[in-house]
DNA sequence: AGCGCGGATTGAAGCGATTCAGTCTGCCAC
DNA sequence: GTGGCAGACTGAATCGCTTCAATCCGCGCT
């Protein structure tokens, strides 16, 4: 029952040598002759030494921790992102420091004082609303930080390009045809709801359609399933009639594709258009975002438009460990295509 | 342009006191009589003060840091784990340092070094095999440590009872009339999987039934949705030939129920299912495992066993922090009914 | 033999906060 | 008037590591 940790000292005493060649083994080894290296190293191992990072720390003044902060750790979105974070650190032996800023102002503030309290090198934030105070609170304390999923005039930031992302999904139903296009947004507060929406419209625009005649949009108030039932529902709803075709009586959709702002929202627009009896993607093409892991597994797998959320993550840690002198870095999604809006791969 | 960090000593400079007054302000203020307190406090907004947790956790020897290490952090699974987790050390105003193993041994082992550098509170790992060699390590250097998702005999640790949740899924099975239950079970070496396996039998012997009879199991490989579509597949094939019901040739199935070893295993299953011409719940009922978020929005919602991660997270830092006594907790699952397994509320 | 040089090693100073033995002050009791 | 005491405050020592000026040593060169 050792009570204590094993200071440098003692592996400095049991060697034979100063605690200054011990400290130089640990950062600057070439510093440090073959054999008392060896020698040293193995006394550390003997004596089981565990380096005391809060001492280094104080005395370099420079931490192996970076501060994260995201809306909320337990929604499956950030996950990638977060892995993309672990990966780059893991490189420079750095450790991340994670937690949920819920939306909740007082929380996030909390949490930026932790971290400089903290000391970490730096930190990445998920911000929900306008941060710029707080990120000049934390360029006078000498703190880089970089926005994520976010465009900001004062701060680092990276992004994905919304409207590219919108303008793929279009593009891509106005290849197939489609020409009577549902847009189920979410709060058109949002900005990734705007871009959305304007990338919607700039992909009509480019193929020198209507817009007002080719998009039909209705907004929902949150991101989930109920309210992407409900939206494609007054989609539905603003269509009338119902028809019959066949044997069964199906109602008549005024769209023939519908891009929905994420692919919760998507999975509500699949269950209300099934409840009318209306085939994907032989009556509706359905496009989702996100391309969440389940996209792919459903019953008629998603078409959705992905993310590089890794390398989102991977690229702010670049960033900010490297401080790059780039402002803002934007990355490109990729549209997934799948068969929810492929008609002419059915059966 | 201000270079440095505010120490404390400037702020006791700037308010006419010694730094063990402005330390006890932080520490003990009950020790400083109301005016100097209110007074120093002042300064130290004014003076942009954020005190330094090295040099802090140097002297006290104690930090505000919890080490995590989960299996793959981009694996919703531990997304919740997480969250109560992090949602407890809130309390404490603590933080987490978050990673993931890969299952790499020598990945898990770095970090746990670490996070003895930076020492941390206490460790909340969860294993992949033995790891009774890394916790004596951790013993030694007093770090106290709680295996999560796992039963260790030298470690404290917190669990879901795996036989209690295939024993509910399966006499839910039961009572529904089902006599002829199909179990897609994972690799058997897993402890989580033996434990199911042990509980599902459990359960049939329980209504004195006979096992071989009732249920016929196989194992995949890996706990995905291809594999759950193979092992389907395998049942399958088991059973022989083909019906034709009405209009329709429909696949026998040897088997009435399913048990998936976990959700992903049940959506390939359905996939199958639905391959050949199988209806669920009517033909087949199929329960799954972990209740994943996407359990419910299914075409047809999943029933699944779901397990209290965020109160498993919550407890572990509960016992890491509290230094319990108690050696190790286990957790019920509860299982979620949903309509992929009630035959008789369809339509 | 003496000099110079460079690589290896030493050891004390210092990072910033906390602690604690001690001082200082004011006040009450006798 | 003096002693005693509690409450408020002081400031030097300390935590473990890194750094850097200084020292030491061995060797090749003149």
């Amino acid at each position: 029952m050792t009570a204590k940790r094993v200071r440098i000292r003692e592996v400095a005493e049991r060697a034979g040598v100063s605690t200054g060649t011990v400290s130089n083994v640990l950062n600057h080894p070439e510093a440090v002759s073959e054999t008392t290296r060896t020698h040293i190293l193995a006394v550390m191992r003997d004596l089981n030494f565990v380096r005391d990072a809060s001492a280094r720390q104080l005395r370099v003044g420079e931490s192996q921790t970076v501060g994260v902060i995201v809306r909320d750790l337990s929604n499956p979105f950030y996950m990638e992102l977060a892995r993309g974070i672990e990966d780059r650190l893991a490189q420079d032996n750095c450790l991340m420091m994670v937690c949920s800023s819920d939306e909740d102002p007082d929380r996030e503030s909390r949490y930026i004082r932790l971290f400089a309290e903290q000391g970490v090198r730096g930190m990445l934030i998920t911000p929900f609303r306008d941060t710029s105070e707080q990120i000049e609170m934390l360029d006078t304390l000498h703190i880089p930080t970089v926005l994520l999923d976010a465009l900001s005039t004062t701060a680092q930031s990276v992004s994905v390009d919304h409207v590219d992302g919108a303008r793929q999904a279009i593009r891509h139903l106005l290849d197939q045809g489609h020409r009577r296009i549902g847009f189920i947004n979410g709060p058109p507060e949002l900005r990734p709801c705007q871009e959305r929406a304007a990338g919607a419209a700039q992909a009509i625009e480019e193929y020198g359609l209507d817009v007002a005649e080719v998009l039909v949009t209705t907004a929902v108030g949150t991101m989930s399933t109920d309210s992407g039932q409900e939206g494609m529902a007054k989609l539905l709803a603003s269509g009338g009639a119902t028809r019959t075709t066949g044997l069964v009586a199906r109602a008549v959709c005024p769209v023939t594709a519908v891009f929905c702002i994420n692919d919760f929202v998507a999975i509500g627009a699949l269950r209300e258009l099934r409840r009318h009896g209306l085939v994907v993607p032989t009556d509706v093409a359905v496009v989702g975002y996100d391309d969440i892991i389940f996209a792919r597994e459903m019953m008629v797998p998603l078409t959705s438009v992905r993310q590089p959320m890794h390398d989102l993550g991977w690229t702010a840690v670049e960033m900010l460990l490297t401080g790059q002198p780039a402002k803002h870095v934007s990355f490109q999604p990729q549209l997934i295509v799948r068969a929810s809006s492929l008609a002419d791969q059915r059966g």
